[in-house]
DNA sequence: CTGATATCATTTGCATACGAATGAATTTGC
DNA sequence: GCAAATTCATTCGTATGCAAATGATATCAG
């Protein structure tokens, strides 16, 4: 439907195309940003299929601050690379529940410190080996050796 | 802080673990999840500061109709990977805009079909150039062997 | 010291994304 | 041929995700 009236002309060119390498197709599910967006959201899926109470960024902010303990609010939205509206809005959701704590920070004034509750703690001892489970599940369909090969590609490009 | 008093016999333990391949420590940074989910995010970020005024999500939707040409709004939902709530949003707003146009099926009352418009196929036609450059500078990072590696295994995650 | 800048957090508005519930229409199974 | 199951679309609620604007505080430059 893309070449509404094509005739055996537009045939021989699109040979010569295809020759010089100028193919003038587009296919949606060859790019990239198609496949990555299809592929995160599998994961998405897996994740939630092993851990249904808890988001993949509400698990990342519990265990980066498992990782280094009480930061600001700003920084550890750096650390798990969401902005401030973004962060903002699952750290609400954690103190709602529970998990995290937050506090003022005493010179910088700005600054809201956050905090896993000890609820919290449990709650990401408990969850990090269903993650190591979500991972490998999101992997299998590749060997150990193409894993290594994908995850070394896929951090180059994130 | 993931482990709060770590005592010498601790790191005798953990250095057997890392013997065994069992690793205690658990770093998000390395998650594919994690991985997927910034390299998406940069991915998105390279599509709008080359085509400002839609979305992947909507772009998407007028690629596939320009390839297949009129659809259902589910089966368009199905091809471009979308459920039946999300594609209905994106539907709307391509509708507000004028870029497609929506009609009733004459035999199955319950489909909506979907179709562009000739400013819809004129903006695709347009923007095709664009989300070529935009799939380049999102592999301007990996070489071109690495870049079909890539395509490969990502494709077999999604 | 102070005005200009920068940083941190919040709020608003918009756009995916998906589960669950609902209603309308179609297809299946017997 | 008809009740049950399925399909299509819509709606609601919740949760990212980001741009832009705002207010409070901190830092910097002269």
């Amino acid at each position: 439907m893309g070449r509404p009236q094509m005739s055996g002309e537009d045939n021989l060119l699109r040979l010569v195309e295809a020759e010089d390498g100028d193919e003038n197709d587009y296919h949606l599910q060859d790019q990239v940003g198609f496949i990555l967006r299809k592929a995160h959201q599998r994961h998405v899926s897996i994740f939630a299929s092993h851990i249904g109470d808890l988001t993949p960024p509400q698990f990342a902010a519990l265990a980066k601050l498992y990782d280094i303990g009480e930061t600001s609010q700003n920084q550890l939205g750096t650390l798990i690379a969401m902005d401030a509206a973004t962060v903002k809005g699952v750290i609400d959701r954690l103190k709602a529940r529970g998990l995290v704590e937050v506090s003022k920070h005493e010179v910088d004034k700005r600054r809201l410190l956050v905090n896993l509750t000890s609820e919290g703690r449990e709650a990401i001892e408990r969850l990090i080996p269903l993650a190591r489970a979500i991972t490998e599940e999101t992997l299998a369909p590749l060997t150990a050796k193409e894993t290594a090969t994908f995850l070394r590609l896929l951090a180059k490009l994130a």
